[in-house]
RNA sequence: GCGCCCGUAGCUCAGUGGAUAGAGCAACGGUUUCCUAAACCGUAGGUCAGACGUUCAAAUCGUCUCGGGCGCACCA
């Protein structure tokens, strides 16, 4: 609780006898601040008083002694409401702000604790495609927000390099991969091979139990098939880390499901003997009937092990060598069964860390026709995504602001922040349709939206041109527009605190868009810069809580700030 | 069939128990001798899918119905 909200629980305190945590659970902001600052709705008192309740907040208003900051209470219709004192509190914030630098919004709340963040994650062998932008970009989100509350986080692409379709793949590579293809091979080719194999098998079925042998002497070792899959993987990797690279997209591992392939076997070994498993339909698996799921399989009728089993194998892991207090899988909502099984599971084998992992979901990425799929073949690449992106903003800066320099930097900030931003402005829950247009339209709430405002804010600094101090005259930041930009700017770590509590970095987002609109209606109405000096020096201390507050927002979303564009 | 998610302005979305349901886009009208007009202001636009219920109070909670999406054994 702030300090600002303490003052007026205190003060209530004294004339309702209610304890400290039940009117601080009654205290809301007022939804205009004509209306006041904070205010306590008397609707519940009125059923223990029998009176109305705008009676009561008469009784209270007379009652009450406030003390500062609270500087007026007013009783309107239902609610008793309180004025802080404005200059108090642009102080309070502004001098927080100052001081905290880039570091304003960050906590110690999670220090000395560790995060689990599994994002991306793509399989191995197929180009990133837009519909994998929404787990990298909310796991590298989530992987922020935790980090400024002090987190240690460690962020894992569980790269999908493991599984049958690698034999299908080596398979493909065998039968029309061709002659130099060891040398010249790019993921497109890899793509390629994987979309015949799928038209061949519906003709040929006997191409799937071929697959499937290869993919047994994968797991069992076999220095060809072992040879090939590397191959495949060294091609992938590379291709995607220079996606990561655009979008500024850090991990702090790259285990894939390969990686528990060893550990897979003791495993299973665990399970079995804990007495979870059983045979059934010639396949190992864990009866979840009692759970109303199906069973978790954990081997398949040809012994071969499966996703969920490596998943069970890579958690233990993980809370053997990152002991952490919470683990993030942020995955589609597809496979919200296959993450309940999986955690059952870990249940049931008695890890009491079961309910800290999470599955962190989002809403499919489709087009107006439906479903995407790398296996159909369409997909609009990312890759082709971010180019466009940064292209059209090239063109913006070249018709806007021609003489700009660092044209290419600012163009590439600009360009793959609208596709971050724009990714991250909804709730992750919801389905998103992709649209060239949507995504590439770049006014009202957007990322260059957000970025410009900033870049005005360091114009306007780099016009004063001194230095910006704190001890200015506080009570001059008092139009309506002030007050409410600086009531916004003192939000923003509790906006911090939900985004991490929902898992949700769109929180920020919006709350930024919230800034810079503020901002922006003060900016049209004042002028910062003016003759009246004290004046100037008051809203250039705003102008920069401002900019530090949009660049401290910015940067959790993973985007720059361009201080010219 | 069963389970989960979604349904708010023409479109995309905020708002998830409190005061008059808000933004952006699209439409129309306006603002630049002035700190970057990638901005700002105004007009118009709503059966919060529907019904019933809980509550002093429901877009928000519950039940049901309708519509859309996803998932439900050897893919991941």
């Amino acid at each position: 609780m702030d300090y600002f909200k303490k003052a007026i629980v205190l003060s209530l305190k004294e004339v309702t006898n209610l304890p400290e945590d039940e009117i601080a659970g009654f205290i809301e902001i007022p939804p205009d601040i004509k209306m006041g600052d904070y205010a306590f709705p008397c609707y519940s008192l009125s059923k223990t008083l029998k009176k109305s309740p705008a009676i009561i907040a008469t009784e209270l208003l007379s009652a009450i002694r406030p003390v500062a900051p609270v500087r007026e209470v007013k009783a309107l219709g239902p609610y008793l409401n309180f004025f802080i004192d404005k200059a108090i509190f642009s102080e309070n914030i502004s001098k927080k702000i100052f001081e905290e630098k880039d570091r304003y919004g960050c906590s110690a709340i999670g220090a000395g604790k560790t995060i689990v963040v599994d994002y991306s994650s793509p399989n191995i062998a197929k180009h990133l495609a837009v519909h994998h932008l929404r787990s990298a970009l909310i796991g590298s989100g989530v992987y922020n927000v935790y980090k400024t509350l002090g987190y240690k986080c460690v962020g894992i692409n569980h790269l999908g390099d493991w599984g049958t379709q690698f034999g299908q793949l080596i398979v493909a590579y065998k039968k029309w991969g061709g002659e130099n293809a060891h040398t010249s091979y790019t993921v497109t080719d890899l793509n390629d091979l994987y979309v015949k194999f799928h038209q061949e098998a519906e003709k040929n079925p006997g191409l799937e139990g071929e697959a499937r042998e290869w993919f047994k002497k994968l797991e069992a070792g076999d220095a060809e098939a072992r040879e090939l899959w590397q191959h495949f993987k060294d091609i992938s990797l590379k291709e995607f880390q220079k996606i990561y690279d655009m979008l500024g997209i850090h991990f702090d591992a790259f285990t894939g499901e390969s990686f528990y392939n060893t550990l897979v076997e003791d495993t299973v070994n665990r399970i079995k003997e804990k007495g979870l498993t059983r045979i059934s339909e010639e396949a190992l698996i864990i009866d979840l009937e009692p759970y109303n799921m199906p069973p978790c399989l954990l081997r398949k009728k040809d012994d071969a092990t499966l996703y969920a089993t490596r998943d069970i194998a890579a958690a233990e892991y993980r809370k053997k060598t990152y002991n952490f207090e919470r683990m993030i899988y942020v995955v589609g909502s597809e496979q919200k069964l296959h993450f309940r099984q999986v955690f059952k599971a870990l249940e049931l084998m008695g890890h009491d860390w079961a309910n800290h992992c999470i599955h962190v979901d989002f809403g499919l990425m489709k087009f107006k026709e439906g479903k995407m799929s790398t296996r159909k073949g369409n997909v609009v690449l990312l890759e082709d995504l971010l180019v466009e992106a940064v292209e059209r903003i090239r063109k913006i800066i070249e018709e806007k602001n021609p003489s700009l320099e660092n044209k290419e930097t600012v163009a590439h900030e600009v360009g793959i922040g609208a596709i971050i931003f724009a990714n991250l402005s909804t709730k992750r829950n919801k389905d998103v349709v992709f649209d060239w247009d949507a995504v590439l339209n770049f006014e009202g709430e957007t990322g260059p939206y957000v970025q410009y405002t900033h870049a005005r804010l360091c114009s306007i600094l780099r016009k004063y041109g001194k230095p910006v101090a704190t001890d200015i005259q506080y009570e001059l930041l008092k139009e309506e527009e002030t007050v409410i930009l600086v009531k916004i700017l003192s939000q923003f770590p509790l906006i911090i605190r939900k985004a991490s509590e929902a898992y949700e970095p769109s929180l920020i987002s919006n709350y930024l868009i919230d800034v810079c609109s503020s901002l922006n209606r003060f900016y049209n109405a004042h002028r910062v810069l003016s003759d009246d000096e004290e004046l100037t020096r008051a809203r250039i201390l705003l102008v920069d809580a401002t900019r530090q507050v949009i660049k401290n927002g910015l940067n959790i979303l993973g985007m720059h700030a361009p201080e010219r564009m």
